[in-house]
DNA sequence: GTTGACCTTCCCAAGTTAGGAAGGTGCAGA
DNA sequence: TCTGCACCTTCCTAACTTGGGAAGGTCAAC
């Protein structure tokens, strides 16, 4: 089959099939006389495999080592409870790590009348910073949010 | 100050205030007849006001709007109440999504023994799909994963 | 004067996905 | 046979934020 009927039956996208090909995530496909590229069910099969680690938010350099664990037959299911775990512990953190955003911003939002006047305590805590000299019980910016900004989701 | 003071002050590298300044999200700092940039207290508090927007995780797009009302004597709060609701939503779909994804992986997890044989659900889960022929009563995949790898944290 | 810290601008990199250009191929129907 | 259309090829560009490094100018202290 052609590369449109291999995204198709996988769900890649042909632009990110060539993609992977290209930094040699996926094995480069056969060519059919036309210089087309030629699929097979294993390889969708794989293909399938790649999108959906890419749905569990695995990274393309980690998802080449569950590719590798795939295809050994010595592999210990220990080793891929390992990976997993790691990338568990990892989502987990940017999860809570946003989730303190938010809080923190719904902290200041709850704080804001939002009316048509100018007054803002969202606005006075982005200026103020996160230690203003007089401050509620509860700290609004608990967490040393020093990088607070560095984590992406998929591609860190 | 020299923008190597600037920086420590505000918490915002050097070389993050120098694009800043690229692309026009803080002015253009005046010049010292070195061509050095010279900051002032104001310059200063104006970087703390977007680092701690980026810690909040604002995009820069956002903090462009956030300067604006910031420096905006007739805004109004519903404005920047709205502002921050609309990422704080953005914020707690992106965690939620993050968890999903860590719950959907511990659940393989728990099924794998990790020992030394290669057998391993985890695997299996990737490379038989979201809905397997049988699957246990609480489905793995639950949700639609369509979309699942689109979210970056701070720069979707 | 020399050293070392600091500054300047400019280019390149990460990660994943997608859009488009320019051109070749394959198959159907007129 | 010709035309059209869907599909394919490769290559370039973009998104977003941050940082690394090169090559060279400036400033202060010694």
């Amino acid at each position: 089959m052609n590369i449109g009927e291999a995204s198709r039956a996988s769900g890649v996208s042909a632009k990110m099939i060539r993609h992977y090909e290209s930094i040699g995530l996926v094995p480069r496909a056969d060519r059919q006389d036309s210089g087309y590229r030629e699929y097979g069910p294993e390889d969708v099969h794989r293909l399938s495999f790649v999108r959906r680690a890419r749905d569990l938010g695995f990274s393309l350099d980690r998802i080449r080592v569950l590719l590798g664990l795939w295809g050994d037959p010595s592999r210990t299911s220990a080793e891929v409870k390992a990976l997993a775990l790691t990338h568990i512990k990892e989502l987990e953190e940017k999860a809570r790590h946003l989730q303190e955003m938010a809080d923190v911003l719904r902290g200041l939002s709850l704080a804001c009348d939002g009316d048509g006047r100018p007054d803002c305590p969202i606005i006075a805590g982005l200026e103020a910073g996160p230690r203003p000299s007089s401050r509620p019980s509860r700290d609004l910016f608990p967490m040393p949010v020093d990088q607070a900004a560095k984590g992406k989701v998929l591609a860190p």
